[in-house]
DNA sequence: CTGAAAGCGCTAACAT
DNA sequence: ATGTTAGCGCTTTCAG
């Protein structure tokens, strides 16, 4: 059997008190009985009983990441869990534990409540693929203490935290032009996709303040997958007057047009340049090697981490703001040209 | 203020032993009792204090996945995600709750000890990327309710589980012999490559015993990137006697392998079979589709979550064994040849 | 500076 | 079938 305090106590011939005071630092303890309590504590292997402080404490210094995982998500989802790491080490940091429950949107709002009722975690992190509206007058009733981890598409209360995609779009188009590209074109996700469409508008808001002209058949649309890549890059080159750089909404339509590109004999960056958004995953191994305006999701979570950190000791505060700054990574599908 | 125990027992006129016993189903209670209680618990919106329960019982009903993850991880090993994911899932059918933390191989030690010493969880799972002998004398001298993730490379007392990437490897090699391909290639990583050479011991164990040779350039060691399973497929190539069908030990080689076959006009899957391991996350996207023979690890991730579970109830269980099959997914890149 | 004692909310052995 | 009661191990007043 362990060691409780009271055998410390008894060892180092103090009260419970005072070994417990020891243990969480209280200024009042001379160094004598400090040192005796300390040696009995190592003496005895003794190590507090985190259930009986957490129920005594009413808290379990844990946060709890809400999400929706299932099969296949590791591949197909490789953000969420570079959230998930980042989240893990902010909250490590503090002696906070990390508790992963993955949920479909129907049932979040269940688990919220239970978690909250039961008093099982101190805080909770939301992703937004299990945010309802439901779920918001919850946790504004309740006053959980919350970060939603991507900014909902509705009126709410949530306190969030989001990437910005809109500025992530304005660097790629405004670095293409400084490179000397003269006509960008887009090809990128439907209305649906919003990260998409948030980079476009990036994009299309730097070229009009530039002055410079997109031709309609400059935007194309479709899905987030190689095979429409490679049609929407068809689609472009068809047009009448070419452009000199394209930037891809996503990985999977860059390799697409990296593959459209090729079979057309076009030379990258020399006769049309490239970029496109995220570090991954065929961007850092596509021949050439892709520019990208990179999103630093790792970050993005570990700056989440801080925040229910902060929101747990202060209860009232609120945040809803884009946190991370995106980044250039220049690579070989770009060039300076003149 | 939330309700107690206390409070439900009043308003339903009977005793927090009762109350208690309605919650968690005991048999001899009478159903007009288990009504009132039931009732009063709705009436106050009662929820059980899941900290003071888990202090009495001495259980947290929680599990913790220990393991290595870091800045990138996400991209870099998916399979680490889908492994946590169906931990989740199994763990969550059962009401336990999944718990990550995220450790350097040298503090995974003292983390587990803590661990044990302050009961901060039932049980946990232990990613082969931070055992250690040390962690090895820790976990059998304490007794601790564990599964390793990952086969060790050491002596040891561990309950682990893993894949069988030997069977995998024979899976590959019969296949492609069904088909009717004549003479197999392997190109893979370097005797440090643990998988690698798994999968390559059952490959050749399947061609030995079918009588077919394998000349020495036919195995090829390199890296595990693009560019290494380029030139490995070159030197294959270089050969007198060609191959008719290639093993690629996993993904990034084979995408180089794919490219040096189309850079040589050599068509994919008539001039030469192409098969990997792993169905990700280059096989469901280059052209043609790989033929893999696929692991399941997130049935991996949910089995050992029931392993866990068990482990947990019967702590003298003792587990050691590969569990996960592979399976086909047969696709473009092999077919019958006669 | 130290210690006695009162809980935290729940469970379970034991008594009725 | 139900109630009484003694903890579980720790923190935290409050008195000394």
């Amino acid at each position: 059997m362990a060691a409780t305090i009271k055998d410390v106590a008894k060892l180092a011939e103090t009260s419970t008190a005072t070994v417990s005071k020891v243990m969480n630092g209280s200024y009042s303890i001379s160094k004598e009985t400090i040192k005796r309590v300390e040696w009995a504590m190592k003496e005895l292997n003794y190590h507090p009983n985190m259930r009986a402080r957490n129920f005594v404490r009413q808290s379990t210094r844990s946060v709890i990441f809400v999400t929706s995982l299932g099969r296949d998500a590791g591949f197909s989802n490789p953000h969420m869990f570079e959230i998930m790491a980042g989240l893990e080490e902010a909250l490590s940091e503090k002696e906070y534990a990390l508790g992963i429950k993955s949920l479909s949107k129907r049932d979040a709002i269940d688990y919220v409540k239970y978690v909250v009722d039961t008093k099982l975690a101190d805080g909770l992190v939301i992703h937004a693929s299990v945010i309802s509206k439901e779920l918001d007058m919850l946790v504004e009733e309740y006053k959980i203490p919350h970060i939603v981890i991507g900014m909902p598409d509705f009126q709410n209360h949530f306190c969030w935290i989001d990437i910005d995609n809109r500025l992530a779009g304005e660097m790629a188009a405004k670095y293409l032009l400084e490179c000397g590209y003269q006509s960008l074109a887009f090809i990128g996700g439907r209305e649906e996709d919003k990260i998409s469409m948030h980079r476009l508008n990036g994009v299309l808001s730097v070229l009009s303040e530039h002055d410079v002209l997109v031709p309609g058949g400059y935007v194309q649309q479709g899905d987030s997958v190689c095979d429409s890549g490679y049609a929407m890059m068809e689609e472009v080159l068809s047009q009448q007057q070419r452009p000199d750089a394209i930037i891809c909404a996503n990985n999977y339509i860059a390799y697409g047009c990296v593959n459209a590109l090729h079979d057309k004999n076009i030379q990258i960056p020399q006769q049309m340049g490239v970029l496109t958004f995220d570090d991954y995953p065929f961007s850092r191994i596509l021949k050439p090697m892709l520019t990208v305006v990179n999103i630093d999701v790792y970050d993005m979570g570990f700056q989440t981490g801080k925040y229910i950190l902060m929101k747990i000791k202060k209860p009232n505060l609120h945040v809803q703001s884009y946190i991370t700054i995106p980044s250039l990574k220049v690579r070989d599908s770009t060039k300076k040209v003149y």
